[in-house]
DNA sequence: TTTAATGCAAAGTGTTTGCACTATA
DNA sequence: TATAGTGCAAACACTTTGCATTAAA
C-alpha cells in the first residue's frame, strides 16, 4: 500500500470508521486524477469495480467531513480535491468560460497577500474568518490564443 | 413607477423582453429585500400573486443574461442579489457557518487590493480574469458574542 | 460478532422545459 | 396581431436515504 494511504487508513479508522475496499478505489482515482473531479467522474472511473454511485457520495462526504478532500462548489456542481496534507485556509481557483476547465492557482507570494487581506477584512467587518474560497472567472491561456487564430 | 425600474424597463425592452407585471412584483421584492435571495424565498414573497416557481427562475435567468442581478452559488444553491447600476467585477461575500447568513463585504479600500493582486495572478498564470467571487468563510459578529455567553 | 458500509432503488432537492393559454408591444 | 411570457405539471440533474445484505475490526 501506498504511504500516503498508510495515514490516510490511520486518519478514517481513528474517525471510528472502517477503511474499505470502496474507499481505498475512490481514493486511487482521487490520487491519479490530481484535479478536481465531480462525484459522476469518480463513479464512472471505479462502477467497472461494482461500486455505486451512492458510495461515491456517501464517501465523499465522509472524506469531506475528515478533511482529507475539499469540496468546492462551481455553477452549482460539487468538485472534489484532495487536501493532502496542506490545510491551508485559502483555496484560489480559476473557470475557464469558454473551456470550462477549473484550474488551481498555487502561488504562494499571492496566497500570503490574500491572506493579509482577508484579516484585514476581518478586523474592518468584526467577521473571523476562518475559510476563503476565490473562484475567479475568465479566459485560460489557450483559450485566449485560440482566440487570436 | 419608481425610477429605478424605468431604466431597468427599458434595458428589458432593448433586448427585446417585455417588461410584465410579474417581472416588475419580482423586481420589486428583489429591491426591497437588499440581500440575497434564493428562488424558492422569492416565489413564496409573490405567489400569493399568482406567479409560479417557473416563472421566477426564468425570470432570474433573464435578469441574470441582462446584467440586472447576479448569481451567486453557496452550497449549491443558487442566490440572487440586484447589481443596481455597479457593475464591478469583485463580488465578496462572508457566510457564517454557525447562523448560515450571508453578508456582502463592500469595502472600496479592501476591493482595490483583491482587484491588483487578481491582475497579479493574472500576469503570472497568464490568465484573463474576468470576475471575482470571493466566499469567505467563518463566524460573523453576532455569533461569536453568543459563543462568550 | 458487532457495527459500519455497501448496492440498489426510491425519494428528495433545486432547476428546466413542453405546452396550451395569455398579455404585452 | 405577432410574439414573448405565463402557469402548470412533467421532466431533469444532482444528491440523499431506507433497507436488506455484506464485510471490516
Amino acid at each position: 500500500m501506498k504511504k500516503e494511504f498508510l495515514s490516510i487508513k490511520k486518519l478514517i479508522e481513528k474517525n471510528g470508521y472502517k477503511f474499505t475496499i470502496q474507499k481505498r478505489i475512490i481514493l486511487e482515482e482521487l490520487f491519479n486524477a490530481d484535479i478536481h473531479l465531480t462525484a459522476k467522474e469518480i463513479y464512472s472511473k471505479v462502477k467497472n469495480n461494482n461500486i455505486g454511485l451512492a458510495t461515491v457520495y456517501r464517501t465523499m462526504n465522509l472524506f469531506t467531513t475528515i478533511g482529507i478532500i475539499k469540496e468546492i462548489h462551481v455553477d452549482g456542481i460539487s468538485y472534489y480535491e484532495l487536501k493532502m496534507y496542506s490545510k491551508k485556509p485559502l483555496h484560489i481557483h480559476f473557470k475557464c468560460y469558454k473551456c470550462n476547465s477549473i484550474i488551481d492557482v498555487d502561488n504562494s507570494s499571492v496566497e500570503i497577500k490574500y491572506l493579509k487581506l482577508n484579516r484585514e477584512i476581518g478586523e474592518n467587518e468584526k467577521l473571523q474568518i476562518h475559510d476563503a474560497n476565490i473562484m475567479l472567472i475568465g479566459l485560460c491561456d489557450k483559450c485566449s490564443e485560440d482566440k487570436k487564430l
